[in-house]
RNA sequence: GCCGGGGUGGCGGAAUCGGUAGACGCAGCGGACUCAAAAUCCGCCGCCGCAAGGCGUGAGGGUUCGACUCCCUCUCCCGGCACCA
């Protein structure tokens, strides 16, 4: 045996003998029940980080463990591969998108090799490939045809002078991020996914993930948001025709206390007012400004000005003004909303700025109403009753909701409705990578999706990218086209499809990535029964991606795509990783902060430890300290996993990042922690060449407790409790840090233990060979190579997890603390079958509780069997 | 602004169902080995205190024999907010 620990050797070498025998290889095997570990798939963006390595290393770990206890595991990888990075890349370098992003995969498919994860390559799919999207295209017919994919009007951020819409992450401080121009807001049509058929669904099949954390369950409830409430009409006269103003309220029995209405700036209502009216038109093109994210609408200060124009009150008749808010988008819900001052308290700031009266409808008892001041209790439904409200008078929310409903009802002005937050999902994006919309518009025909034998629609390659427009707008050789339906030339649809949408089932085709008759077959019905068993991505996903999936194998149930699809919820386990945070160093300079990188700067610390300032190497000047954030290019505190690999193997790395945090939490980087993980593999190295060399090879491990000594017998009973721990934290918790702590407590243990004897020599073969395995899921390479020399022959990838030994566990006496009114006063050693009474004795009869007792009496004795003992007194 | 999560030694974290707060690791301090250094090994290590003991889980309050854990109020940090992925 190799006396050094030389990772990059025996990293090969496992490598090379999981390759050469398939261990990675998933079959379809009825006879076995399934794991299948699903991370989520990577962007190309031409490197791995860190979020990537953890993200990977949880779900390798996993697919190990499982495949340990027997099952099989499928652990497949793929590239999530269009997105508007590549189009950034193509403006900044000027290589083609399509070349930059299978570059990209290339170079990140060997970074995942050289982690030695276990995964299945056969499987490999990237969503720009025709052979992947044009199952996407084929879907999206079908959806067309059924109307669950339709055209309307949407909001999006335009680019003025780039002629452009941009995302969201475009905008900065209201400006274009390439232009700099002011953003305005624009409507085009664009195809929408009619997710709310789906939301009553949606919701109720959160109930049912009960291996989901509770906070991601919640967020996607609050997100479908479902409340009931009224959709209610204040009508109004325009040029002698009776028209409807529409809005919804969840508080209808506020109604009474209504003082005005806001539209949004592009609410047909507006626009008439605005014809003969400057000063308003003027104040709707200033509304038009910024951008449409909703965190933007919601901190921006609310502006709005009177239209002139106003509408009846739907019960009282009373004229009510309507005003033009910039708060208010006209795609969301009718473009309206009803304001009641008094009882809301977005109402309450905006009259007050703008001198609009606040007429209070609701009291609660014991509290006086001022309209100068907002109060809590103003906008609370449960403690308060109508007044000032007429006929309504007295009667609660529930019963003045009910009572004004009903009369709305009456009028033809109203009805109770259920509404949801969620809204159809807009999929068209005025893009090049990434998917074409298999539409062609025809002047007769209309909207006409392209037939099954003409898919896919193919992206072309051949682009120019020049960031002004969309490219396929500006190519007559993919547009040109003639109608599927009548022959006559016609315009193919240029936008492509939201980059989510390609996630939103790419889980599903692993399991038949070579169907080329079919989006699923029945190999999906095998893998994805009952869902797949685990999921493993970052918490940042929580809402949009997992909802849209599941969404989406809902639709492909009701579609049919050649699968069964068993269970609707495609994630049956969820496991939401947290960030992995470096820390940042800055020096303010003209242009603005100065980044540096970890590597770049020196820490000067005090006696205790602590980081009291940091200088730059290269220049010896101090630098400022900020805090820890989350990786990123911007404030350059990334660190290259490759660096980590090519310094310490890949067996570090992995186990580092499994160590220094549970997989839920956020992960701060810590150079010397991975130090520190490095010695733990040479120490263990180590420990495994003393024991099988000195000429004595490999022993045979012990099977019982009978022929040890006292202290060999309280370790082989830590080799025990070390097995059932890592089983459960691996298995039921998924807390990988705890696992690896408790094994390294236990080679504490055996180094302080004397086992020279020959029982000795087989009870440390008997823990060896155990730790070995208990650390493979998180470091297998090194755990292939020294299985290998405890047992010439052996290959650990093949090998069952550890069992414990339930009689190793057996234990006579145990101890208990004794707490005296609470307080920690001793402990006391007792049998471990002693009942109740017998323990209550034996705390009683203890020198601390005569000692700390001081003669008084117990007033109550407390005790907790297997813990503690409280006396009161 | 709204929704969700978090705050424990010098640092990362542990305490799994309300029952020994600080496991394990890092950093630090002391020592052994060495010509020396690295590596390795041994010991110490929450704060105050000579000690007995007291204090201590973001802040304040509450429930309980007992609270990091449950409840209320506040505060700071992080994630998401529908075109980043």
């Amino acid at each position: 045996m190799q006396e050094k620990y030389l990772p990059a050797d025996i990293e090969r070498a496992a490598q090379e003998h999981w390759r050469n025998t398939a261990a990675d290889r998933a079959a379809e095997d009825a006879g076995k029940p399934k794991y299948y570990c699903l991370s989520m798939f990577p962007y190309p963006s031409g490197k791995f980080h860190m979020g990537h390595v953890r993200n990977y290393t949880i779900g390798d770990a996993l697919a190990r463990f499982h495949r340990m206890l027997g099952k099989n595991v499928l652990q497949p990888m793929g590239w999530d591969a269009f997105g508007m990075p590549a189009e950034n890349a193509a403006l900044a370098q000027g290589v083609a998108p399509a070349t930059w992003t299978r570059e990209n995969i290339a170079y990140m498919k060997k970074q995942l090799y050289a982690l030695g994860f276990s995964i299945d390559w056969t499987r490999e799919l990237a969503t720009c490939a025709p052979e992947y999207y044009r199952w996407e295209q084929w879907l999206f017919t079908r959806l067309f045809a059924r109307n669950l994919i339709y055209k309307k009007s949407g909001t999006v951020n335009w680019d003025p002078v780039d002629q452009t819409v941009l995302a969201n992450e475009q905008v900065i401080d209201g400006r274009g991020w390439r232009s700099g121009a002011l953003v305005e807001k624009r409507e085009i049509p664009m195809y929408y996914m009619r997710i709310t058929a789906y939301a009553e669904e949606l919701l109720a099949g959160l109930d049912a993930l009960a291996d989901w954390p509770e906070e991601v369950r919640r967020m996607q409830k609050n997100w479908i948001g479902k409340s009931v409430g009224v959709r209610l009409a204040f009508p109004y006269e325009i040029e002698g025709k009776e028209e409807k103003l529409w809005v919804f309220t969840t508080r209808a029995d506020t109604l009474m206390g209504v003082t005005f209405v806001a539209v949004a700036a592009e609410h047909p209502l507006a626009l008439y007012a605005a014809r003969n009216n400057p000063e308003l038109a003027a104040f709707l093109d200033e509304c038009r400004q910024g951008g449409v994210s909703e965190a933007n609408l919601a901190t921006m200060e609310k502006k709005g000005m009177p239209t002139g124009q106003f509408v009846r009150h739907p019960l009282s008749g009373e004229r009510i003004p309507v005003w033009v808010g910039n708060y208010v988008l006209m795609s969301y819900g009718d473009g309206a909303v009803m304001a009641v001052p008094a009882h809301d308290e977005r109402d309450f700031a905006f009259a007050r700025k703008y001198g609009l009266p606040i007429r209070q409808v609701i009291a609660a008892p014991g509290e006086t109403f001022r309209p100068d001041a907002w109060q809590p209790w103003y906008g609370e439904k449960e403690r308060g009753v109508c007044v000032g409200s007429g006929k309504y008078d007295g009667l609660p929310h529930a019963a003045a909701v009910d009572a004004i409903a009903a009369d709305l009802a009456r009028l033809g002005l109203g009805e109770k409705k259920t509404q949801f937050r969620l809204r159809d999902w807009g999929v068209s994006r005025q893009r090049y990578w990434g998917c074409p919309i298999p539409i062609v518009h025809c002047a007769a025909c209309g909207d006409v999706p392209v037939p099954d034998e003409d898919l896919p629609v193919r992206l072309p390659e051949d682009v120019v990218i020049t960031g002004v427009g969309s490219p396929l707008a500006k190519m007559p050789s993919f547009y040109e086209t003639t109608c599927p339906r009548c022959g006559a030339p016609a315009r193919r649809e240029t936008d492509t499809l939201d980059t989510f949408v390609e996630s939103s089932w790419y889980f599903l085709r692993y399991a038949c990535p070579d169907n080329d008759q079919a989006m699923l077959d029945e190999r999906v019905d095998y893998w994805c029964e009952n869902g797949i068993d685990q999921y493993i991505g970052g918490i940042e996903h929580a809402i949009l991606h997992l909802l849209y999936a599941r969404f989406f194998t809902r639709l492909v149930r009701d579609v049919g795509a050649g699968t069964k699809i068993v269970s609707a919820e495609p994630f049956r386990r969820l496991l939401t990783q947290g960030m992995v945070l470096a820390p940042t160093f800055f020096r303010e300079e003209t242009e603005g902060r100065k980044w540096f990188n970890l590597a770049e700067v020196e820490l000067e610390k005090n006696e205790q430890g602590r980081v009291l300032a940091a200088r730059r190497k290269a220049d010896g000047l101090p630098v400022e300290i900020g805090g820890m954030e989350k990786m990123s290019k911007s404030k350059n505190n990334g660190v290259d996993p490759q660096e980590l690999i090519d310094r310490y193997g890949a067996d570090t790395a992995r186990l580092f990042m499994m160590f220094a945090a549970p997989p839920e939490q956020s992960l701060e980087w810590s150079d010397a922690g991975v130090e520190g993980t490095h010695r733990f593999l040479r120490r263990l190295w180590k420990i495994v060449y003393e024991h099988v060399g000195n000429g004595q090879g490999p022993a045979t491990p012990s099977t019982g407790s009978e022929n040890l000594s006292e202290p060999q017998r309280a370790l082989r009973r830590k080799l025990h409790q070390t097995i059932a721990k890592a089983r459960d934290d691996y298995g039921r918790r998924q807390q990988f840090n705890t696992a690896i702590a408790a094994v390294m407590e236990l080679l504490n243990a055996h180094d302080r233990t004397d086992l020279a004897s020959p029982p000795g020599r087989a009870l440390a073969q008997e823990i060896l060979e155990a730790v070995v395995l208990l650390l493979f899921p998180v470091a297998p390479h090194i755990g292939q190579a020294l299985y290998a020399e405890l047992k010439p022959g052996a290959d650990a990838a093949q090998a069952a997890f550890p069992q414990a030994d339930p009689d190793a566990l057996a234990q006579e006496e145990i101890e208990l603390m004794l707490q005296i009114g609470g307080k920690l006063r001793g402990s006391f050693k007792i049998a471990a079958s002693a009942d109740k009474s017998a323990i209550e004795a034996a705390a009683l009869a203890s020198e601390s509780a005569r000692k700390f007792m001081s003669g008084k009496a117990a007033k109550k004795v407390v005790v907790v069997p297997g813990r503690l003992v409280n006396i009161v007194i």
